[in-house]
DNA sequence: TGAAGTCGCGCG
DNA sequence: AAAGCGCGCGACTTCA
């Protein structure tokens, strides 16, 4: 220990942490000759320690040989140390690791995992393995504390701790390296086909380069696989890589037609599994091989627990204590030939060995492989199919619409700045400072006064910045009635300028709801007209990235790929999210489709009401779907005490967002403000909590389902949906009772929504089906939650629409699957028109008789 | 300059 | 005692 009482500075003056310090530079505690060392942020409190101890200990690490010390050396709870402080005091730490020479290091939190491995991110590096200068192996993960406060991390931690003792312990690794054959030949090439033609199984995955699956930018730089092979001797393994498009391949110039070459046998195999299949899939589809998904490992996860990372990388590390591989994918065609193909092979080998994992898994769950089945692997094929197609967009309404709105938008920002004061309306726009001419020069409000970075603004701006905020609340005087959240230096945080907020002073200046008015075509035009323009390819169609895995209930996420918010390729085509275009026809009238075809809609009507009313059994719930009336006409008509046949439209409406906010937990508080922002209804505390009886006491079933939910989520830690898909809720045990609400509440919605979401998909699936056997031309173009979207050959429609409608509202198919009865009528409201947002309802006569 | 975090708002 | 749920993304700010 000497050295170590030589490291130790008690009057260590280098940052500031010292001040406040109980204890200035306190070194670690543990064995003197340490295999392992365990950092983590401070020396404060540790209220963990005994459990990260038995915890590592029941994995199987001798607690003897480990050493227990922190990445910031003083004591204190008054200063939080910056990441300079960290990097300061990372001296005492190496000083530390050098004396006591540990072969491995447990990095606990970001702050260890700088003082560690250099890097700040921990969600992102978590789970990987770092070299130390001291040549020590470095593992990252979450800190302890922020696990207890969020159980939610919990199994991703303990996978963490896991990969560290299997490495300590070097549990060997039990997948055997592959042998692999890399296609750069003739008779190689032959050779793979023939192997390919008795393949049954294929587990498989490409590298590309630039551009994307719907135009012709982007490149397959190689295809590997682990194929399943028929021979006499029974099946045997076979692994290939097979270099394509890149500098040292020798297919570099013909590689379409080499996978042209290998596309029949490519397609005929049956069974094939990748990983984040639909990225690979879409590949293959666009150069002919015609796959079709049998496993999706990211998806069978997913559906194992939708809380964890599903990164093929951090799976088979977790899961098959397999070491670290990878290289950098960016500029592959820059990277050496035999490491792409290295690396793409492990890829296919480990997922091979996770598919066999996460299947049996599956099926040791009947009900959750058949979600697996057939909403998920069903699914996701033919989804793959819609995104591919795209989305027609009619570019003649785009451009005279864009225009349109960016008047709109011109004209209102400069009658705010006569409103406020600031322009004469006659093109003089005063600047601000000399409106307000002691304000110093710096602090000009407005935007961007940029020294070092971007072009330099004069404009004002009119989102939640500094100088809207500068108008409004110093400039104007208006009153401050909310702020964000308090800086980190504690000053109070700026003033709110959200809608509800906005809402509350209209009253107080004219330019309040020009500034509300505002938002709407602000938002149109950066969120959905500007970024249309970029996207649409040469076919007019706009494409989308649907994810399967996108959500913790089930629910599809829309959006663009990943690859593509890191930074967007030069020349590439973006995804665009389908599932928030706006409703107003001026924006969802550009979709539609091509002469020749119609655009049909189709929606479940209330499914989300419906599926509470079956799940509850709420009797008044139950005897409204049953006799056909509107639930929330009857709730509006109760909670305003009129008959509803004076029940207006905007009162319907409002009750709407009563129904769904009261089924699913909503609070009186809560209530009040949502009346008051959305509808400018204003409720008084008694009249609020009254509202919130009444429809208690009409609709009796409800909270004893939610005393039914709220107990099997204490009980389990998990809930179900009627056909057995799972919701992990582990924050029900958090310390927390904020926390622990929240997960009660999420337990409610949960069953409901999931539910909802896999009929949509099915019914997808199904029409898709039946479209097919029956030669119909109909594609659909993509989900909305609780609607599917059709374009169909105008002649194809008679046949179409009944087949829509029947497969929707059609629940014996969820009886002969999942041996679930919904005993309660499942409706569907077809719209058909040349546009989304122009289509027209169709009375269900209409959809049996249509004529065009 | 880039990444991360927050807010606000589009949809269901 | 009280507590709607589920997303993606643009714009802005902050941090390093």
């Amino acid at each position: 220990m000497t050295q170590l009482l030589d490291i130790r500075k008690p009057d260590c003056t280098l940052c500031k942490l010292h001040q406040s310090a109980q204890v200035v530079c306190q070194l670690g505690f543990g064995s003197k000759t340490p295999e392992v060392m365990v950092v983590s942020k401070m020396a404060n409190g540790k209220e963990w320690q005994a459990d990260l101890e038995q915890e590592l200990s029941d994995m199987g690490l001798d607690l003897r040989t480990a050493y227990f010390t922190q990445a910031v050396k003083c004591r204190t709870f008054d200063q939080d140390p910056s990441n300079g402080d960290i990097k300061t005091c990372k001296s005492y730490l190496d000083e530390e690791i050098a004396a006591l020479k540990p072969k491995f290091i447990l990095a606990l939190g970001n702050e260890a995992l700088l003082a560690t491995a250099g890097r700040s991110g921990i969600t992102k590096y978590r789970g990987r393995i770092f070299n130390h200068p001291s040549g020590a192996e470095v593992i990252p993960t979450v800190s302890p504390s922020a696990v207890k406060r969020n159980p939610g991390q919990r199994p991703g931690y303990l996978a963490d701790l896991r990969l560290f003792v299997n490495r300590v312990r070097g549990v060997a690794n039990g997948i055997p390296k592959p042998n692999y054959t890399v296609i750069d030949t003739r008779e190689k090439l032959d050779s793979l086909k023939r192997a390919l033609s008795i393949t049954s199984r294929m587990d498989f995955d490409v590298e590309t380069a630039g551009g994307d699956y719907f135009n012709d930018t982007g490149v397959i730089v190689s295809l590997s696989a682990t194929c399943v092979i028929k021979t006499k001797d029974g099946p045997k393994r076979y692994v290939f890589a097979l270099p394509l498009h890149h500098p040292e391949s020798p297919w570099r110039r013909r590689w379409k037609a080499v996978l042209q070459y290998l596309a029949p046998e490519l397609s005929k195999i049956k069974d094939t599994t990748a990983h984040n299949g639909p990225y690979d899939a879409k590949w293959m589809i666009k150069y002919g091989c015609d796959i079709r998904l049998k496993f999706d490992t990211l998806l069978g996860l997913h559906l194992l627990n939708e809380n964890i990372q599903k990164g093929l990388k951090p799976a088979c590390q977790a899961r098959l204590g397999v070491e670290p591989w990878g290289i950098d994918t960016k500029d592959l065609l820059t990277k050496p030939l035999d490491q792409i193909l290295q690396y793409n092979v492990l890829d296919t080998w480990y997922m091979y060995h996770l598919r066999e994992q996460v299947e049996q898994e599956l099926r040791a769950q009947p009900r959750l492989w058949k979600v697996f089945k057939y909403v998920m692997m069903d699914g996701v094929n033919e989804l793959v199919r819609s995104e591919m197609r795209g989305i027609w967009l009619d570019v003649e309404r785009l451009k005279e619409r864009t225009p349109i709105m960016e008047q709109k938008l011109k004209d209102i920002e400069e009658a705010i700045m006569i409103r406020a004061g600031l322009s004469d309306g006659l093109g003089t726009t005063f600047r601000p400072d000399l409106v307000e001419p002691e304000l110093a020069v710096e602090d000009w409000p407005i935007q961007k006064i940029l020294k070092t970075r971007g072009p330099v603004y004069a404009e004002p701006n009119f989102n939640a910045s500094k100088f809207a905020r500068w108008m409004l609340f110093e400039h104007l005087e208006l009153p401050v009635l909310e702020r964000g959240k308090d800086k980190a230096n504690g000053d109070p945080g700026d003033p709110s300028m959200a809608e509800g907020v906005m809402l509350a002073l209209k009253a107080n200046h004219p330019v309040v709801p020009l500034m509300l008015e505002r938002v709407e075509y602000q938002k149109t035009l950066s969120s959905f007209f500007h970024p249309y323009a970029e996207l649409y390819d040469e076919d007019h169609r706009i494409h989308t990235n649907f994810k399967m895995a996108g959500t913790v209930t089930g629910r599809l996420s829309s959006g663009k790929n990943d690859e593509d918010k890191i930074s967007a390729v030069r020349g590439k085509l973006r995804g665009v999210n389908l599932q928030q275009v706006p409703r107003s026809p001026f924006v969802r009238g550009v979709f539609g489709t091509p002469p020749g075809w119609s655009f049909v809609e189709s929606d479940y009507s209330q499914i989300e009401l419906r599926i509470v009313a079956f799940l509850s059994r709420d009797p008044t719930m139950l005897h409204l779907y049953k006799t056909g009336a509107d639930i929330h006409l009857a709730t509006a008509a109760s909670v305003l005490g009129i008959p509803p046949s004076q029940v207006t439209k905007d009162d319907r409406k409002k009750a709407k967002a009563v129904n769904f906010g009261f089924v699913y937990g909503m609070g009186w508080r809560k209530f009040i403000q949502t009346a008051f922002e959305k509808y400018q209804s204003v409720f008084t505390e008694e009249e609020a909590r009254a509202v919130r009886t009444a429809f208690f006491d009409q609709f009796s079933g409800l909270q004893p389902w939610h005393q039914r939910q709220r107990r099997l989520v204490n009980k389990y830690g998990r809930v179900q949906s009627p056909i057995g898909r799972i919701r992990h809720l582990p924050d029900i045990y958090s310390p927390d009772e904020g926390v622990r609400a929240e997960a009660e509440r999420q337990a409610i919605n949960s069953p409901v929504q999931s539910f909802g979401s896999d009929l949509a998909v099915m019914s997808m699936v199904q029409i898709n089906r039946k479209f097919r056997k029956k030669g119909i031309e109909g594609h659909c173009i993509g989900l909305v939650h609780d609607a599917v979207n059709y374009e169909i050959r105008d002649d194809h429609l008679a046949k179409a629409l009944p087949i829509i409608k029947d497969t929707m509202e059609d629940m014996s198919l969820i009886k002969k699957k999942f041996g679930v009865h919904v005993d309660i009528p499942i409706l569907a409201d077809l719209k058909v028109g040349r546009y989304w947002g122009d289509a027209r309802e169709i009375e269900p006569e209409e959809v049996y008789n249509w004529a065009a």
